[in-house]
DNA sequence: ATTATTGATGCCAAATATGCACGCATTTGT
DNA sequence: ACAAATGCGTGCATATTTGGCATCAATAAT
């Protein structure tokens, strides 16, 4: 490791405030890291961190060298990707994050079909709810729903991504198909609840087209989409969910949507964030697969016959209230 | 070394177009190189270099690859001297590279001023004619009389380069002092010759103020400056060299300035050439210790009674011609 | 007061880079 | 045309460097 890279350490070091989170990313001990930090200063002549002993901060020439080395990152990571566009190929490693539900749903998939076409790209397909730090961590795409914009990230719509109501229809028979609000918030629901989600209520629109809230009778709450899927299929409950986690089920019957003439509103958007900065080849590839896969309107709406026409976004589609 | 010097090392080899220089220029061997850029290659994956067995071409990625080379190594440079002036003291090694003769009249001085007021501080003068690859080799500055602009360095004018006849006062008892450029030439003269001065003649301006030419008659011809002082004071004949060379002989009498009516244009500027980027604190130093050393008007000229009316340079003082 | 976390340091083992010798292909000089 | 020279690639022994572990000191949390 030489100075080049002992700035990117630097860096890492300065995101993460310490010696040892610095080490945990680069998987070294931290000594190493000390090491190299103190080397540096030496070459640079200047001190760069005030060691508190617990706690660092920058001195003016961190700062100053902090910058410098991101640029640095930006750079070589730019370099690394203006290579790979003059192969013919995609080459390395395709690290993607997404939150559990949207890995699962769309990640794997995807993936999937790019190791097919790609079988010389490593993927790291990383689910977690977490907020990653796309540029640290070095990812070369993030899937999220519904995100803000982030600096020095480029942000993509893939799909909009719209709610659905479902049950069993062992379920409905038992139950009877809701045909209110009242009605439907008595049944009892599955619910999913995460750090991106909280789809502890419904969220619908009225006559006025207001979003309103309707909260559900939650008889299970769970981070894990599939545990909902499973209890609505073997008729434990109604379940709501993004149509793109369903979608599977409800086209081949084993869940039926509800309340199809009440008006949802859309529920964020499914998004792609990458950095901004010339992409290697193999994230533009991975991204027309996605595109290609989830198509337009996206193929889980296409699938469930009559989506379009359900909650609220037929024609003249004004949703009833209680 | 890892991939950013890696990087580095493309941009010599490019650069000096064969592998066994660049090993030369960083004091390694052959086949260090040689691995280095093979593994540059293998995790670029690209082809970076047609190697034809005598000679390389780069490919178009390594084109692509150098060019950023040579991004990062201005980068890495400013950063370096980002940090230095950070600092409140001067580090590091300043390079300066000046034609000899300039060296031994003004380099050595304001080196050995330097080296007084900043000890910490490594100097290293090269004195040589050739034009030296100021960013390739790595110089903090250098030095040449009247020199053309090159891309990405930044010229800045020192002083004037006025010429300046001399003879000795034994020589000018034994032929009498010239009175008339007839005379002047035929009288036994030392010329200076080197890549950068071709001074085998005298440039002199006409009443119309145009330039001329007076060939001499070149007895003792030199690249060395320090020669044709040593012949001139012991009356081997006249010397014409710029009056930074000779003003310590001049302003002690030794050497007496011949024909100060005549015009003389002025013989270039004596210029620093240094790399379009931040500087490092020791090179700026350097330049204020070079600045005050050679003043304004330069001492050189200050000195030397009367050399403000010399050679045309007074008020009305219009060249005579023969 | 005690414990756990964080950074610095010293030492040893492992990884890595280096340099030499050699091989090979091509060009230059006679 | 042929030999010598030039320039790059490769394998192997060695040397330098690097990384990891144990330890220590200092501080913050319990």
């Amino acid at each position: 490791m030489d100075q080049p890279s002992r700035l990117l350490l630097l860096v890492d070091v300065a995101e993460l405030g310490s010696f040892s989170e610095a080490a945990k990313r680069r998987e070294l001990d931290r000594s190493v890291v000390s090491k190299h930090i103190a080397r540096l200063e030496q070459e640079l002549g200047v001190r760069l961190l005030n060691r508190s002993t617990r706690s660092l901060s920058l001195t003016q020439a961190g700062q100053a060298m902090v910058q410098q080395g991101r640029a640095l990152r930006d750079w070589m990571y730019h370099t690394q990707a203006l290579a790979e566009n003059l192969q013919q190929m995609p080459s390395g490693r395709l690290k993607v994050s997404a939150p559990g539900i949207l890995g699962r749903c769309l990640g794997f998939e995807a993936m999937r079909r790019f190791r097919q076409h790609y079988p010389d790209v490593q993927v790291d397909l990383q689910l977690e709810e977490r907020r990653v730090d796309v540029i640290g961590e070095g990812y070369d795409l993030v899937l999220r729903v519904g995100d803000l914009k982030d600096s020095n990230l480029v942000a993509s719509p893939l799909a909009p991504n719209h709610l659905l109501i479902g049950a069993s229809p062992a379920f409905i028979e038992r139950h009877g198909e809701p045909r209110d609000l009242a009605t439907l918030a008595r049944l009892p629901a599955l619910t999913f609840s995460s750090q991106q989600f909280q789809l502890d209520y419904l969220p619908y629109l009225d006559d006025q087209g207001r979003e309103q809230k309707l909260p559900l009778n939650s008889q299970v709450r769970t981070s894990e989409a599939e545990v909902i899927k499973r209890g609505v299929m073997e008729g434990m409950g109604i379940g709501v969910l993004p149509a793109f986690a369903m979608y599977n089920e409800v086209s081949d019957g084993r869940i039926v949507p509800l309340m199809t003439d009440l008006a949802l509103p859309e529920f964020g958007v499914i998004t792609l964030l990458y950095p901004h900065r010339e992409m290697p080849l193999r994230t533009r590839r991975f991204i027309e697969i996605l595109r290609e896969m989830v198509g337009s309107p996206p193929q889980w709406e296409a699938r469930i016959p009559g989506f379009a026409e359900m909650y609220g976004k037929g024609a003249g589609g004004m949703g009833l209230a209680s």
